[in-house]
DNA sequence: CTGAAGCTATAGCTTACCTCA
DNA sequence: ACTGAGGTAAGCTATAGCTTC
């Protein structure tokens, strides 16, 4: 590529993940969600042409159902969950899983109703677990910061620990691991947080740099118009990067002399704003 | 060995409740 | 007292991985 055809070309910011993911920022229910499966951001700074290119199904039992938590059998005063059984359609997976777990909770059942009644709002079940409406566990600080010393030394758990932290703080296992499943999203919408706006300042920085190269590129472009034609020739050694000013030095002779006068990456390059001063060197 | 079926764990989304300004 | 926003426990569905037959 020569040095005219330099001029007739322009840069090109192109912003996006590497392989075929894509960013997609929607914003629902104020969570932020990003489907990069986790890759790299790939920001590219190029010349024109080389960017490469349930249905929620609810049966309602009662009237008095406020909540979508699911069906509800009504009995007196009380609205009973109904997790299995006649409502098959409900979750089976759920269900069993529940059925599993109620047997194994018997084992902290006692004394997890004696740190509720103390401590948190009780969860109103009854002997055969059957909860009354859907009332908010608030767990307790002790409970929490336990709960989260364990989530800093692993995020999962595998079934014995569950059981072991379960025993350990009165909850039952499903308690656990339901806030270990949320402490999980919490911090992975954090980090996708934290990404958007990274990728935001990757945006902003690059858009500058970009805007800066087109103006290098249009004083280049009048310079060009204002010299005289013999001053116009390529120059045979000297390489000069216009955006750092640093001068290529040529050292590859015959064959570096019949490229341009300076080198612009060939393909969209992964450029990181904040560890490459410049895009073009 | 292969594929279907079942089980389990997890992610993602959603809802409901609680707290607080 | 009321209200809206934010935090969070807990619900459901979808999916992947594993085991069993």
């Amino acid at each position: 590529m020569g040095f005219d055809d330099l001029y007739n070309t322009s840069l090109v910011l192109g912003l996006g993940f590497s392989s075929s993911s894509t960013v997609d920022t929607t914003k629902s229910n104020n969570k932020v969600k990003i489907n990069s499966n986790s890759e790299l951001p790939s920001l590219t700074l190029s010349l024109s042409g080389e960017i490469y290119d349930s249905t929620v199904k609810k049966v309602e039992f009662s009237d008095n159902n406020k909540g979508s938590g699911g069906p509800y059998l009504s009995c007196g005063d009380n609205l009973y969950r109904q997790d299995s059984g006649a409502s098959s359609f409900v979750s089976n997976v759920s269900s069993v899983k529940r059925e599993r777990e109620m047997g194994s909770e018997e084992v902290v059942l006692s004394s997890r109703n004696l740190i509720n009644s103390t401590t948190t709002t009780t969860t109103d079940e009854d002997d055969d677990g059957l909860i009354n409406g859907r009332k908010k566990l608030r767990l307790t600080k002790v409970q929490s910061a336990l709960l989260e010393e364990s989530f800093k030394i692993h995020s999962t758990l595998n079934p014995k620990q569950k059981q072991e932290l379960a025993r350990e703080l009165k909850l039952r296992p499903r308690q656990v691991e339901v806030w270990f499943q949320n402490r999980r999203a919490r911090t992975k919408l954090k980090q996708t947080e934290v990404d958007c706006e990274f990728l935001k300042k990757c945006c902003e920085s690059l858009t500058d740099e970009n805007r800066r190269l087109q103006k290098e590129l249009q004083e280049l472009k009048a310079l060009k118009l204002a010299q005289p034609l013999y001053m116009q020739l390529p120059a045979a050694t000297l390489t000069m990067c216009p955006s750092c000013e640093r001068i290529g030095g040529g050292g590859g002779g015959a064959e570096n002399a019949a490229k341009s006068n300076f080198t612009v990456a060939p393909k969209p390059h992964f450029y990181n704003p904040f560890t490459n001063p410049s895009a073009a060197c």
